[in-house]
DNA sequence: TATTAGCACTCTATGTTGGAGAGTGCTAAC
DNA sequence: GTTAGCACTCTCCAACATAGAGTGCTAATA
């Protein structure tokens, strides 16, 4: 398939269109053929540039906005200047982010290691204040944490507090109802329990097996333990986490938001977190960088623009997602590179 | 001072005046002498209100845009329009907040009495979208939170998890580091003189007094205790609390803001938290409902913009701040018994 | 056969002009 | 004190003209 593309244009034609885009994507304009000539020396005249050109838009990759004016490229030309990028990426001039760089912010975010939230909020301020992007991070999933130990506190007369602890030091905490009876030691032996059953176990395992199995064994346990069960329960539907996202206003200076209703559109997805969590999960199954253009997206919101997302990991496990969200003529070669030296920082922080 | 106002305007001149700013306020275009005086019956001619409407205007009540245009009201003009408006509002016809509503939403918060940031992120919701303005909440300062109980909880070798709870069933939770030395059961012993000694009070008196008397009197405790007092410090010192905002994005629909330049400078001092907290936090000094009205308002970002607060308390102890932020040319009368409305839902919801 | 120069054509952006309309301020009459 | 009448001012909008950029096509060229 992708090699297709690559087959239907000569070296010269895939020239041209990338010099386009790139064109666009440095300044909004449509892109004439005499510009192409002028700007990148092709030994060729503007008439042969506009032969060229309207081979490209017949197959697809540009178009007019109107008779006689330049070409701008549509999102399959954006995507075939997005791939070639990542083929010349493994050949040769990628840009290479200054290890200085790297150093520097990791260890920054190690400052944050104790707090967890305030380290995401560092995260999306950096990368979209260094891409004038919207950056989102998506918080690891609480069923990929690991179960450290859980605390009950008698609250008031019928109200306990849990706090959940987890290996990542991710804290969660509810005020939960529970039977005005129970005293601060019952609380204590539920806690001991819950610990020594769950302690080291994901919560996605202790979900899936751990729980199953006890409610199969109720009936050998005392009441205090399904008493533990109903707690951790209700402990455990917390909402669905916070997302942490940053740079929705430098979107207004881009000259393709002066119309301002794709913004409210934007905005108005994100607010629905569960539509961009659920793209992002989706999306970021596969390895590395995924890009996203335009209409390629699923998510009607953002069919006018591009998402850049990667995972961060501790060691293997999967932990949660870094994206940027653009326009359509976003800086991709710039932008993939931060998402991905970003991610890494985050997973290199994780690790230790 | 007031009463000064009220003097130099006659009867007539107040009765235009304010004829023009809710006509304003209703639709944006300057107001001609004509069609106040179709609209409001007064029982003169085009004519005569054009004499008073260019006396209003060398008082500074209202301003032409340019010659040969209707009228449109200065900051002055609000602010004589909203001060009669309190007027009004002592004598008759103010207008009445179904009872239906306060009992809804008193309900609907009652729902959220275990999760107060959804509580928080509820009623600036609901205020945005009732209003389509900005809506801000500020949390109870910490300083004015009651102390419940702290526990500590040993994490990984060198790491300490301080929970603090507060009456008003707020938690802070925070990760600290220490002497890998202190066992479970030290950290029990510490929280638990910690408990006795500081439960009922304010964390403000707690840092005031206690911690004070504690210092001076440090010689006579024994070494746990002094290590009480710096994991108390370390726990103490959380990030300024979140606020809540919403309805940003509703603003984009006001011809006001058609320009987005303004919308940039008001998203930007709320990224700026402690600009607007500090607004905030002085505005409310008073009693009631607070309005700030364009250049009134101290800070820059905002003066082009109109500011409503008040405060919401648990019985007469002032907690946090309900604000709402709005174009000058805002439904003043709606938005004022908004905001009064739901900070008296929101103190009641404290109260038990 | 591939490339290019030349040219007619198209479309946008910009500036100009000329009412129409709304509103004012002033004056003189009531 | 109030009002009718009128000249004046300013904006808004549509109609029109023009410059400029870019195209597609054709015929000449290497």
């Amino acid at each position: 398939m992708e090699r297709d593309i690559f087959d239907i244009l000569d070296e010269r034609s895939r020239r041209v269109l990338n010099a386009v885009v790139r064109s666009y994507i440095d300044r909004p304009d449509p892109v004439g053929s005499r510009f192409v000539t002028r700007k990148y020396s092709f030994g060729f005249s503007s008439a042969t540039i506009r032969n060229i050109m309207s081979d490209l838009e017949e197959m697809g990759f540009l178009s007019q906005p109107h008779t006689s004016a330049g070409r701008v490229p549509t999102d399959k030309g954006y995507r075939f200047y997005v791939d070639s990028l990542s083929n010349e990426a493994q050949s040769e001039k990628i840009i290479e982010v200054p290890e200085e760089f790297i150093q520097q912010f990791s260890r920054r975010l190690d400052e944050f290691k104790n707090d967890i939230s305030a380290m995401f909020s560092e995260v999306t301020n950096t990368l979209s204040s260094l891409s004038n992007y919207v950056s989102i991070v998506l918080p690891p999933k609480a069923e990929n944490t690991t179960f450290n130990r859980i605390d009950l506190i008698k609250f008031k007369s019928d109200q306990i507090v849990a706090i959940l602890l987890t290996d990542e030091g991710i804290i969660h905490n509810k005020v939960i109802q529970a039977d005005p009876m129970l005293k601060q030691e019952d609380l204590n032996r539920i806690a001991d329990f819950l610990n020594v059953e769950f302690s080291g176990h994901t919560l996605d395992e202790i979900n899936n097996m751990l729980m199953q199995r006890m409610k199969r064994e109720k009936a050998q346990w005392d009441r205090l333990i399904s008493r533990a069960i109903s707690i951790y329960e209700q402990a455990m539907t917390f909402a669905e986490g916070d997302i942490f996202v940053s740079g929705l206003y430098d979107l207004m200076d881009l000259p393709e938001f002066s119309d301002i209703s794709k913004l409210r559109e934007l905005s108005k997805a994100i607010k629905e977190k569960h539509v961009i969590m659920k793209l992002l999960a989706e999306l970021s199954h596969s390895e590395g960088v995924q890009v996203l253009i335009g209409t390629e997206n699923p998510v009607t919101e953002l069919k006018g623009l591009s998402v850049i997302t990667s995972m961060y990991k501790e060691g293997s496990r999967p932990m949660g997602i870094i994206a940027l969200i653009g326009p359509t003529r976003m800086d991709y070669s710039k932008a993939i590179i931060m998402v991905d030296t970003i991610t890494k920082c985050v997973s290199r922080t994780f690790e230790d």
